[in-house]
DNA sequence: TTGAAAGCGCTAACAT
DNA sequence: ATGTTAGCGCTTTCAA
């Protein structure tokens, strides 16, 4: 049995195809007579007229495509995982498909779907490289950046407040009575690590708290060099600090591990603070104390800024504020 | 600046678009000169075909869908997250898009992706109802189903070996001297009900230990219900099983904190298992002994199916092993 | 080896 | 209000 087409159901009812793809699109042009007509020779037969052909004459390819990187990806970071459900619950609201693309790796090349006119525009996660930004602008496809990091007015992006966050988690320890304060931060993307560091250090010395070198300089890339970093961190028993800020959840994770390894409580011994919250942050023991956005929101927003967009509105690079999370992983020092 | 066409090429070229689409598709029928002098032109203008003509043409859409109810969403659980994850990776040995579409509801209908010619393949996750497959089976799609549970030879489907998992649960948790076991499963797929039960006591029978029915009978249906059912299972404290064995990591998760929140220790007083592996599962405390599976294998695994499938290839049901994972949430006893 | 032309199924401009 | 038809950009058949 050949699928049906507009052509079909036109003959059954005795009608132009015109007039059926009025009924089809909900159209003006039909008497109320052909129209229940039309309507019921396609009930009938559950007529679903073609995509491709409809793509094809208006140039859309109805999907959407998500563009990450291999640390982006939604499907190896919580925190992007978070956010593209919040996309992808979204795209109910829009007769639109996501389409999670392999993640790209080269840096200057975006995959081959958005040459070939299968998606009519993109998200990109978290920062991409200036080169990449120019392709999507030279191939005229609206996009919009969720979890970027640099605000720039010529594009569309949300932009997390990571300064705010830093400075926030960082104030919440010296409340604390925490003074001695270790940051294990990441360089994978240089705008993240100068917002965390310039919060980090701004409320350091908003108390007047002196700021030390070998605390700021712990770099990690995930939660496994984040335990290798806290090695080194803790390598001198008398000499450790009495709170940790990680700037990214799975730091913290792997930091806490390693501080149970060494049979040191947390937060008895040492607190520790994060940045970014994930479902993981609930699990782990103790809970982690972060400090959170709401990622579902920032993806369901990006999707509404896209099609915003799509429909020809103009660039906004949006600041989202982050929240404290207060949960077992920092405890008072008294002193 | 119009997007190129095939005949841009072909003229820029001062060929036929013929030869253009023989030097697209790597196939013979053009001398070596013109395809050199074409392929000089497509590089040039770093030329991309449209993908929506070859799609309307082929009557292909290039589309694999992934058909999910709210329960494997790989977006709410993460078991069908990690399949995903193996669909998704696979998906780059094949050019072909993978589309998640949004969760079914009705039971009675499949989404309109399939009916509107946008899919080449259906993968349902976990069981669905006879129906939809029998929407899938007349609209000629083929199709696989990946964590089915009822083995059918005339659907492609992966089933994983639910019996000998809760057998091999339930007979560490023997080994492990455990013979006051309670079973907390799910009710949701009745077939996954039955097959687990089935393991259970078939090893419990093994050893000649009695299935009492007040065990046998707590429902749960995610995390908070387990939880819940933890607090009737351990209502009366002089009447505690000494080992549980969970159904679904979410299952043993939310009963392990409600142990917990009650000042017991797991495994100290009581041991808990789980059927299923989740990353969660080495981030709660204690890590779960559980049973699992390679969850990106089986996803991996159904997309290759899939494709032999849209290939001609027989429909073919397998069953796959599940292995203990030992991770510290079961003690022995020694009475 | 090369090129002309048909046609995939739909929408919309245009004619009636 | 209704019908006729061009054409979206490609692949492939057929003829030269």
């Amino acid at each position: 049995m050949k699928r049906l087409t507009v052509k079909d159901i036109a003959r059954r009812a005795g009608v132009s195809v015109t007039a059926v793809s009025f009924v089809l699109n909900n159209k003006p042009g039909v008497s109320e007579a052909t129209r229940k007509k039309i309507q019921k020779i396609i009930d009938e037969t559950d007529f679903k007229p073609n995509l491709n052909s409809k793509k094809l004459l208006l140039k859309k390819s109805f999907n959407i495509c998500l563009i990450i990187n291999p640390y982006s990806s939604p499907f190896e970071d919580l925190f992007y995982f978070e956010i593209t459900r919040g996309i992808l619950n979204k795209s109910r609201n829009y007769d639109y498909n996501i389409i999670i693309s392999r993640p790209i790796l080269s840096n200057s090349e975006l995959p081959d779907i958005v040459y070939s006119g299968d998606a009519d525009g993109i998200i990109f996660m978290q920062d991409i490289p200036p080169v990449l930004i120019d392709k999507a602008v030279a191939c005229k496809l609206p996009f919009v950046i969720v979890d970027s990091h640099s605000r720039n007015n010529k594009v569309t992006s949300i932009n997390p407040d990571y300064v705010t966050a830093a400075f926030d988690a960082t104030n919440y320890l010296i409340e604390n009575g925490h003074t001695d304060i270790a940051v294990v931060s990441s360089k994978i993307v240089p705008d993240f690590y100068k917002q965390t560091l310039e919060g980090f250090k701004s409320a350091m010395s908003s108390r007047a708290l002196p700021v030390k070198k070998e605390y700021t300089e712990i770099f990690a890339e995930d939660e496994n060099s984040a335990y290798e970093a806290a090695k080194l961190l803790f390598k001198d028993p008398d000499h450790i600090p009495t709170a940790v800020l990680c700037t990214v959840y799975s730091f913290a994770i792997g930091v806490i591990q390693y501080i149970k390894e060494m049979n040191l409580s947390v937060p008895g011994d040492v607190s520790v603070i994060g940045i970014d919250d994930t479902l993981l942050s609930r699990y782990i023991e103790p809970k982690l104390t972060t400090v959170g956005i709401d990622k579902a929101g920032m993806g369901s927003m990006a999707l509404d800024m896209l099609f915003d967009k799509i429909n020809g509105g103009k660039p906004e690079s949006i600041s989202l504020p982050m929240e404290l999370i207060v949960r077992n992983s920092v405890s008072k020092i008294t002193k």
